[in-house]
DNA sequence: GCCAAAGTAGACAGATCTGTCTACAATCTG
DNA sequence: CAGATTGTAGACAGATCTGTCTACTTTGGC
């Protein structure tokens, strides 16, 4: 207790971040492979990084498993926005970039679902923390839409759809079915506000 | 290689069904606790069956996979056409179908979807019969939309809302934000059907 | 009554999993 | 230089997992 120094920079032999090369690890083989089918020694192999090391980081599994999935957040989020801005940013963005992410062959549907679906009751937060990252994936679909009474509640459905087409695209060989579903269905919710555009009340 | 008679039924001390036991108690720890958090002590201790019976009966814990998700595929849809048909039969009656789903308590989601997350690349077959399984459902739900050039399209698109819904309400407290979201998506999808109701071509 | 089939109970092997611990090296701070 | 911190390497414990095997019991068909 005595030292303290509060952003201390990473040291040690290896120096540049064992820490981050744990979660990196952690992102990469619980995204691929599972949660349940990772184990730590897969995870010390592939970060490099000794047994002691980790758990002076990640006191247990599940530590890990949390913060793999805040850095999920981030990362995801991250692209996320900066793709609907890539596509012109409104709605009609939607499907072109999810298209992206659904076509890399490194795609394992939503890591966010899988987690729920694999720990379900046996680490509660995971359900927390998806339905933050799925709130925060409705919010920046709402900033696709034109402000309007309906926006949160548009904003909800397409991203009920989103989550749809995410599933669908896990198990069909092609995406394309996933996407076209998807992009009736945004064309099908907005219609309305398509032949009343002054419909509009307050913009945020 | 001696006796050569085909169907026997069951026998042996507790008679009725050592397998039937061994497939109960997998579906009901599989879907609630998952795949690979679920160990064959656990399913033998249930199905108050010995190991060595178990492996009579399914070589490998993945014949038991294979096995369960058939069961599960046979069950559920039983129940959704029932449902289907009880709610009234056609598109309307597919939120308060699912609504029942999703508000018991042993709900926890769609187990092919939650199989595909966990286990994905590490057993391929699931990915096939949920392919199918996700078919026969998207098929049941044409059979709830009048005849028309767009049914199958309409009840792909339907499918693919269903498992946004599906997924949603595994991870929201109240699965009632994803019912509605679905019957606006239900409703808007149909809209134009509505309005010009004699656009049917043939009946199936 | 005999025997094959199907069952029970449970030890065992070998792998793997989480987490702890010892022994030692490198780096930064004071 | 001294010492705290962070790191590496890897043995170890104890639990659990899949799958095999031995020994015995019960049942139905012939």
């Amino acid at each position: 207790m005595a030292t303290a120094k509060p952003p201390k920079p990473p040291v040690g032999p290896a120096a540049a971040g064992a820490r981050e090369r744990i979660l990196l690890a952690a992102h990469e083989l619980f995204y691929r492979d599972g949660i349940r089918a990772t184990g730590i020694d897969r995870l010390i192999a592939e970060s490099g990084v000794a047994k002691l090391t980790f758990y002076r980081h990640f006191p247990s599994k599940n530590d890990l498993v949390r913060e793999f999935l805040e850095l999920r957040h981030r990362l995801w989020m991250d692209w996320f926005v900066a793709a609907l801005e890539h596509h012109g940013g409104d709605s009609k963005a939607l499907v072109p970039a999810l298209g992206e992410w659904f076509g890399s062959d490194s795609y394992r549907g939503c890591a966010f679902i899988n987690s729920v679906g694999e720990l379900g009751e046996a680490l509660p937060e995971v359900v927390a923390i998806t339905r933050r990252h799925k709130q925060d994936m409705a919010d920046a679909i709402a900033q696709l839409l034109p402000a309007s009474r309906q926006r949160k509640r548009l904003a909800m459905d397409l991203a009920l759809a989103v989550d749809g087409a995410i599933v669908r695209a896990q198990f069909d060989q092609d995406p394309e079915a996933a996407l076209a579903s998807l992009e009736r269905i945004r064309k099908s919710l907005l219609a309305p506000l398509a032949e009343n555009p002054a419909q509009r009340t307050r913009t945020s």
